[in-house]
RNA sequence: GGCUCGGUAGCUCAGCUGGUUAGAGCGUGGGAUUCAUAACCCCAAGGUCGGGAGUUCAAGUCUCCCCCGAGCCA
């Protein structure tokens, strides 16, 4: 079984900007959770290169279309891999391999009998790349998103005849795991209730887009061809998707490592009906809350259509504003998330955004505050608690784990804090409630910092015989520190891998394609920490943040 | 204009099917302590639960009206 998760193929119309990040690096938690679980993972982001928009901000720079998404579409790859994405693929939608791939989609589509010609009328938002409901006589109608004046449009295009799939989409968006989170549902049953209408998915006069076969003079929607692109990363013929097929033949105990090569030739091949061995259909998709409608109600038309599985989820996650302004370069008050990463580092980030923000609501970017949570929740309570009690270890019991004791039992206070934690933290990542989780690992490491107040080992030190009492409760907070790095592995992946250094262990292994030697699961019980195993010299895991200045 | 969500301590928010002194985190103030990254631990501050009316023995928690904010659709 493949977990296929995918990020929107971002609209390469300017750099990155923060939005992105964050619905990425969410991603990349439940990517990496789903991994160190044992999942098969398949994570999918790219650039979606199409459309007018693109076109004109290209000419506007002076570029070619496909200069400029190369351009921008690099900066999204070199992106990621600064901020330690694991994503298994980079898909764009000016890959030669996806134009294909829509044509070989768009048939199915006009075999099913989908596609007809009709004519669109209307005023149209070349940003938005959508047909606004102004009435025709309207003078100089704006659009109410971007603020720009629409254009009067009137062109013979390809319609989608959603309006056959009314019932289909209904019973769909009605099973209530589909759309996520549940707040979003309603709107979407609200705009299917009113009735399905057909939409176009050709443009015409329309030079950057892939031209639709047949239908001289015409390129796909950005809208038709872009959720294709999701597609086109699974049947990817690269390395990545070759070894990942590599891998799925040892499991089925059929690896062989010399046929790679000759399925290489049978990989350029691939098409939609080698889709279901390609981790297809995607477990979810996440987006951001402005595209819900498409991923929800087109798309899965869409695949009906072409009679492909649909995606089990969509979640619809909520936006960044920042100090209380939604973010825009008139205002002049964007989070650029290079700068934000060079600053303070990707497990701040990481931090502050999953576990202050309810995965799905909108959330405010404050700098106060993510200082406030980033020092107190990491570098104080996580971090320093594992310096401290190291320290003591060291100094007490020749450098090493000091014994267990009274320690192993299951009945102990941070024994069974830890089962608490894990038994919440594992069903919370589940659900993509990535705040339940990092609270609830925090919590863990409160336990441990309040139980290491009230034994005061530094006390009992000081008198004779209290030796053992003291090598317990040390071992009991390292073996605690040991899961908060353990469960904290899909949230901060670094902070957790200079967790578990400090305690001379391995990292966790969630990047691409990787697995931990001892399944991550097997691990998440208390009392492995291996007694008299020499623990390296302290040093913080988590320096606090000190921002002189705005970011 | 229709529909849907919100409006609870300085800030961000929990409060399920109505029922003892309305909770958490951060911030703030105080205390304790020294193992540690001036960190950790403990305690407190008293917020008309947007406003008004109603139902009820009893309402942030239900009903109606109003005000404010956000969103979807038109």
């Amino acid at each position: 079984m493949t977990y296929t998760l995918t990020t929107p193929l971002y609209y390469v119309n300017d750099k990155p900007h923060l939005g992105s990040a964050y619905t990425t690096l969410a991603c990349d938690a439940l990517a990496r959770f789903q991994r160190l679980k044992g999942e098969q993972v398949v994570f999918v982001t790219g650039c979606d290169e199409h459309g007018q928009k693109i076109q004109r901000t290209a000419e506007a720079a002076g570029l070619s279309p496909q200069d400029h998404c190369d351009q921008i579409s690099a900066q999204y790859r070199q992106l990621w891999q600064q901020w330690q994405i694991s994503n298994d693929r980079f898909i764009r939608t000016t890959d030669p391999r996806h134009r294909r791939i829509v044509h070989q989609f768009f048939a199915r589509v006009e075999a099913s009998g989908d596609v007809v010609e009709g004519r669109q009328q209307g005023w149209y938002c070349v940003a938005c790349e959508e047909f606004k409901d102004d009435p025709a006589g309207a003078i100089d109608p704006q659009c109410p998103v971007h603020q720009r004046a629409l254009e009067w449009r009137d062109e013979r295009n390809l319609f989608f005849r959603l309006s056959r799939y009314q019932e289909q989409i209904e019973a769909l968006i009605a099973q209530p795991e589909f759309i996520q989170p549940a707040s979003r549902r309603r709107e979407v049953q609200n705009f299917v209730a009113q009735g399905l209408r057909d939409f176009s998915i050709s443009r015409v006069n329309l030079p950057w887009g892939i031209p639709v076969p047949g239908h001289e003079g015409h390129t796909f929607y950005v809208w038709f061809d872009a959720l294709l692109g999701y597609l086109t990363a699974l049947l990817d013929s690269s390395e990545e998707g070759a070894q990942l097929r590599a891998e799925d033949g040892a499991e089925e105990g059929a690896y062989d490592g010399s046929k790679t090569a000759s399925e290489h030739g049978a990989i350029s091949e691939a098409g939609l009906e080698q889709l279901s061995e390609r981790g297809w259909p995607a477990q979810v998709h996440v987006i951001g809350k402005d595209i819900l409608r498409f991923h929800a109600v087109y798309w899965p038309a869409m695949l009906l259509s072409a009679g492909l599985e649909l995606p089990k989820q969509v979640f619809g996650h909520g936006f960044l504003t920042r100090e209380g302004q939604k973010m825009g370069k008139s205002i002049g008050n964007v989070l650029d998330p290079e700068a934000l990463l060079e600053r303070c580092g990707a497990d701040a980030v990481r931090w502050y955004l999953l576990r202050d923000i309810p995965f799905g609501d909108d959330g405010d970017f404050q700098q106060q505050r993510f200082v406030d949570l980033v020092n107190n929740d990491l570098a104080n309570t996580i971090g320093n608690m594992l310096n401290r009690t190291s320290a003591m270890a060291r100094r007490w019991f020749e450098g090493t784990v000091p014994p267990a004791g009274a320690a192993l039992h299951l009945d102990h206070p941070l024994a069974v804090a830890a089962t608490a934690a894990i038994a919440v933290v594992i069903p919370s990542l589940e659900r993509l409630d990535f705040r339940a989780a990092a609270e609830a690992s925090l919590q863990l490491a409160i336990a441990a910092n309040g139980f290491l107040n009230t034994q005061a080992p530094w006390s009992l030190m000081k008198q004779e015989g209290n030796r053992d009492q003291v090598a317990a409760d040390l071992y009991a907070v390292l073996e605690a520190a040991r899961l908060v790095a353990l469960l904290l592995g899909p949230l901060v992946p670094e902070l957790s891998a200079r967790m578990l250094q400090q305690l001379a262990l391995e990292p966790l292994r969630s990047g691409p394609r990787e697995t931990t030697p001892i399944p991550w699961l097997s691990q998440l019980h208390w009392g492995q920490l291996v007694v008299g195993c020499p623990l390296p010299e302290p040093a913080p895991v988590m320096a606090r943040l000190e921002l002189d200045g705005p970011l």
